[in-house]
DNA sequence: CCGTGGCGTGACCGCTTGGTCATATCGCGC
DNA sequence: GCGCGATATGACCAAGCGGTCACGCCACGG
């Protein structure tokens, strides 16, 4: 949790530090990420951030927070209310997460590092809670297709949140293959690209397809 | 590459370094394994390792050579002449590349790492050697796959690579979650566990199911 | 005008890292 | 048993790390 000091913070001078943590933690994984290159960047002292937080893994857990919140808010605030079936949740959601992802990739990289972190006992914690919230979400989803009939109902409910997690997830990388796009080097610009949305309706629409023929009832 | 010297090791120290670099890199991704450590555990002169190896990422880059041919030999040589459709082929793919994992935890968790190492220039082109492999591998089947009709021909072939691919490699985390197991453990145990036959069916004759309604013609 | 508490600061600490190299030892051909 | 190339060795190095802390500044209340 932040110190109090952390929140008293004249906002320019906060927002240049997490803008900074932000950039750190994108380009390099909890181990490499360097508190040296944050205040560097920042412009402040060493001594400042433990004013602020109470050391690295803190800092770490703070940002990892802000990125899942904002990028579940997101993709919640995006969902119009229609979308009645289990497979246009799941590609609304997948096309909103991907969205984000490439407009901000900063916190796409971020929560990117978090979810295939090495589980050192430091960093399980916060790779835990950060999957844990995810397959809620889908678990979420899953029981109320179900409950609906749009599901087979003799789905291993486990399995299929499992198969539709790691394709969402991974859906990043495929993407970034296919359009070569380098989240690095977006990290490096401070900018995102706007996704094209014909491109991205393709991709979803054959992948969703794919998932509609393995798992819905009928 | 390995240098001479390394070649003309006495078979059983060389199988000692081996061992303990083996161990290193299955409890740390790259950067976190440390040559110290190696040394360390097999009994030798900090120096002798620059006798062998031109540096760490030498010594990595032959570490993940070895383990990936390991396991695709395994699953090659227990490719029963059978199996005559896709669908069938990628389940005994999965299955003997699970049965590997298991058994041999410590190339299993090298490989865990190598697969989602971030993305430095160092270690770059390891794992993308790595994933290029799997994939040529993957495409090889679903090629063959098309050919016979036994997948629908309207399919991006790029993207079935990628389902099929992200499920595999991900099986693996499903099965620790699933069967409470613990690779950090069997590497610190020396042993695998060798996983009971019906359960392993029964895991893939779901996800197989669900990718064979989702992939298959008719 | 003083005191006090919050905050900024950067030199400093202990530790670990990958890598080097002068030196010692080994083992084989003669 | 000599000589010589191959190999083993570990003290050593510079660099980087997370984290600390004594000190100084500044703003506010009395």
């Amino acid at each position: 949790m932040p110190k109090p000091t952390f929140l008293n913070l004249p906002p320019d001078k906060r927002r240049r530090f997490v803008d900074a943590a932000l950039n750190e933690f994108a380009l390099h994984d909890y181990r490499a990420a360097s508190v040296g290159r944050i205040v560097d960047a920042a412009g402040i002292a060493k001594g400042s951030v433990y004013q602020y937080f109470d050391g690295k893994l803190d800092l770490y857990r703070y940002l990892v927070d802000l990125a899942a919140e904002t990028k579940f808010r997101f993709i919640d605030a995006a969902r119009a209310g229609d979308a009645p079936d289990f497979f246009s949740q799941v590609r609304q959601a997948a096309s909103h997460g991907a969205r984000f992802d490439f407009s901000q990739p900063r916190y796409a990289s971020l929560l990117y590092h978090a979810t295939y972190e090495p589980s050192t006992p430091e960093t399980l914690e916060v790779s835990s809670r950060l999957r844990a919230a995810s397959h809620a979400y889908l678990r979420g989803l899953v029981d109320a297709g179900l409950a609906r009939g749009d599901l087979r109902p003799d789905l291993d409910r486990d399995m299929t949140v499992y198969v539709l997690y790691q394709q969402i997830v991974a859906l990043r990388d495929f993407l970034t293959d296919r359009f070569g796009f380098s989240f690095q080097d977006a990290v490096h610009a401070g900018a995102g690209l706007p996704i094209r949305d014909e491109e991205l309706g393709a991709v979803l629409d054959e992948l969703v397809g794919i998932l509609r023929r393995g798992l819905e009832l009928g």
